[in-house]
RNA sequence: GCCGCGUUCGUCUAGUGGUUAGGACGCCGCCCUUUCACGGCGGUAGCACGGGUUCGAAUCCCGUACGCGGUACCA
């Protein structure tokens, strides 16, 4: 990129299409996203398939589709393309292996003919020695056989005649490596410590090493902003960059997200601990998407003030790299649910009417209706955590109870019986067959009196008879809502179960 | 083991030398109330430890401990 003109933000999102999308890396792509945005910039989806064992089939469907879900607008990648495609590694191959071989002209990098035998016998053989974690590196490879320790005839000889090869890096022995991190300062590395990276597998496909510093050259891209795992894989990359004479772009790791019980929330951890993982499970699961990217800002990011609920808009307004921080962040489901909870109730009860419909129980349960559902929403709607917990709190408004709480029918004794006979005879007799809820309320209060008890005492019965729940939505409007002649019929039911 | 990164209430965080260390989730209590919720009010609880520097350190420096990540022809 020439440094004249200021150029603008490119960042991408360059997850491997070995699984669904996880929610570490979603929030990894919303924090480029809103860093993009924030400066006007394009946010671009690169898929990363250099790995063709580990692919999975529908990945980056799932990947495309978690992305929209949230809210989070894509600017260029293989489904909408770009100038800087194209956006799958497996498609420029060819790309990598001339990348390769500049670095093999000019000496930072070598062919290695090691068969992953040979590999682990030097291995093991350090090992015996006294070595903990031997690599492949400036010191082992004048033993390996690489185009450093052979002669060249045989180098020549290897290559024509297709013998299995890999490109690695030739780290040197001794320098320092530092680069500015926006999010933790000056990192600095020796290259003592790292090994010689293979650059180009047998193959033929590239590492992620190569592939993600020639892609971030070749589309423009000006910050790296990826999880806090890649941090110390960072300096082979400024080597990289340095090598092929290119300016590397900004750096930024980011924390990463923690199981409760500690350590990264990895697929294993977030299920025994009860957590959602994949983005598609809270797809699936109904939650709301506003929710989510409000709460995976927070993680391990804040305004610097006292706020929390925002808006993608908003986000993108406020956010910026310098104030995410350093330290991992424990995933918080209770938090998340309170979230989703504010942007349930945010919503009209129109609205959460017309999203009731499409869920599957709203053809399950009989006589579920616009109506119906607009009558009993503000009963249940600041009751509820996600929206298809309306069916499950609110399935007695539709369909007769099964079962009678067992806490709730502790509680009423052995009364229950009599008081229902009695409410249910006032009803039966009651004049009006269109009672409201008002006149539910002096239905009860006027059995109550007559059985010289208090108001509670006929309550939790007619609540248990008509929901089979010893708690629920306000009483007297459900009654309203179901009808005298349900409500007569759940009496009598009750009735003859209790006696 | 080695390398790197980190450490403020249980959790997410504000805080950039002088604050009664603030907010949010959770939890507890009270109010509202016909239950459960919602809402309102209040409470609980924290600067990992040890040395410096400084008139003064959560804030700066060093060390220790602990945690996390990496240490692949995986990303």
């Amino acid at each position: 990129m020439s440094s004249s003109a200021p150029s603008s933000v490119r960042v991408r999102f360059a997850p491997s299409p070995t699984g669904f999308l996880h929610i570490g890396g979603l929030r990894t792509a919303l924090y480029n996203y809103l860093f993009a945005k924030r400066h006007g910039g394009s946010f671009i989806l690169r898929i990363e398939d250099t790995d063709q064992a580990r692919f999975v089939e529908g990945a980056e469907e799932d990947i495309v589709r978690s992305l929209a879900w949230c809210g989070i607008e894509v600017d260029e990648s293989p489904l909408h393309g770009g100038e800087a495609g194209p956006y799958r590694q497996s498609e420029r191959k060819k790309r990598y292996m001339e990348a390769a071989m500049q670095l093999i002209n000019a000496d930072v990098a070598y062919y290695a003919f090691d068969t992953a035998e040979e590999i682990e016998t030097m291995r093991e053989r350090l090992k015996a020695s006294g070595n903990p974690s031997p690599s492949y590196d400036s010191i082992t490879r004048q033993s390996m056989k690489n185009s450093l320790t052979l002669p060249s005839e045989e180098v020549q000889k290897r290559l024509e005649a297709g013998d299995p090869y890999v490109i690695r890096l030739k780290v040197p022995r001794r320098e320092s490596v530092q680069f500015t991190d926006i999010i933790r300062g000056v990192v600095t590395f020796e290259t003592k410590g790292l090994d010689d990276q293979v650059l180009m597998k047998s193959d033929g496909m590239p590492t992620y090493h190569l592939a993600n510093v020639v892609d971030d050259h070749d589309m423009g891209v000006t910050h790296v902003i990826r999880g806090e795992e890649w941090l110390s894989s960072a300096p082979k990359h400024i080597l990289l960059y340095n090598y092929f004479g290119w300016e590397p772009p900004t750096m930024a790791h980011l924390p990463l997200i923690m199981s409760p019980s500690g350590g990264k929330l990895s697929k294993r951890k977030a299920e025994q601990e009860g957590i959602p993982v994949n983005t598609r499970d809270y797809i699936d699961g109904n939650y709301e998407p506003e929710a989510l990217v409000n709460f995976l800002a927070y993680l391990g990011w804040s305004p610097g003030d006292d706020s929390e609920i925002h808006s993608m808009d908003e986000l993108i307004d406020l956010f910026s790299l310098e104030k995410v921080s350093k330290a991992g962040a424990v995933f918080n489901y209770k938090k998340l649910m309170w979230y989703n909870e504010h942007y349930l109730r945010e919503q009209s009860d129109d609205t959460i009417v017309q999203r009731l419909l499409d869920l599957p129980a709203a053809k399950t349960l009989s006589g579920v209706t616009q109506e119906a559902l607009t009558a009993c929403m503000p009963l249940l709607k600041e009751r509820i955590t996600r929206i298809d917990e309306f069916f499950e709190m609110g399935a007695f408004f539709f369909e007769d109870p099964t079962s009678y709480d067992e806490k709730g029918m502790a509680k009423v004794g052995d009364s229950a019986s009599a008081m229902i006979h009695a409410l249910h005879q006032a009803l039966e007799q009651h004049p009006s067959d269109e009672l409201d809820a008002e006149a539910y309320k002096s239905w009860l209060q006027d059995t109550a009196d007559a059985q010289g008890v208090g108001l509670g005492k006929v309550m939790l019965p007619t609540r248990l008879a008509i929901s089979g729940a010893g708690f629920g939505p306000d009483l007297t409007p459900s009654l309203a809502f179901l009808g005298k002649k349900t409500v007569l019929r759940r009496l009598q039911t009750a009735m003859n179960h209790w006696a």
